[in-house]
DNA sequence: GCATAACATGCCTTGGAAGATATATATTCA
DNA sequence: TGAATATATATCTTCCAAGGCATGTTATGC
């Protein structure tokens, strides 16, 4: 079972997660919103379901796919670790451009 | 240039990221944190360096590297998107354990 | 200038992943 | 039961990325 990573590596799948972002669709709802054969997009929703980022739901011949959370918290968390980098860079910008909020006093100029 | 949650998907590439979270660290520095030869840890640095994800700042011989945030910031914007399944699931967990913060009344049982 | 240290780059090899095609499986309908 | 629909699986090919080794480059110290 491969790292939530790498399988948010590959465009096309972050692209049908993309697609599922408004609730379940069928796998033929899928194929039609991307350039790639039924198999192959079968293939990696199968790779999403072997690492819980979807759930499968069957309704007839139709398999309905739908976002599972848990996988997306564990990546978020792992990014929540360099946040404070990107706010860092985020107020150097603000003290660039004097476009700062106010927020404590800070020292004089 | 490659997209950042590629980047990511490698994972002597994220253990290099984790070992910068102190701080800037020279190549040998994070060298001796894997088990990759010193080509291998340049290769990956420049890939990330190409990206945008480290910064480098030499001082002499030695090459510092160090976190740039903004990058991050977009696959946790990404992720963000998704944050809503895993409070759902978090949600559902409550309910069967019946641990659930009553924030509004929810109907009856 | 020469030796060494600290990195970077080039080249090569290899494993794996992604997609296509063909085929198998399951479900509905006549 | 047989045909059509909806999806899964199997097999094959291709491509790329990761790592190793050898070598190039830059900086320090003598």
């Amino acid at each position: 079972m491969p790292d939530v990573f790498q399988l948010l590596s590959d465009p096309t799948r972050r692209h049908l997660l993309e697609a599922l972002r408004n609730g379940e669709r069928s796998v033929n709802d899928l194929v039609e919103r991307t350039r790639m054969s039924q198999p192959a997009v079968s293939k990696q929703l199968r790779l999403l379901k072997d690492s819980r980022m979807v759930a499968l739901r069957r309704d007839g011949r139709k398999h309905l796919y739908s976002i599972r959370g848990e996988p997306f918290r564990e990546a978020s968390e792992w990014l929540g670790f360099y946040e404070r980098f990107w706010r860092r860079s985020l107020a150097r910008m603000d003290e660039i451009l004097g476009t700062d909020t106010p927020r404590r006093k800070r020292g004089k100029a």
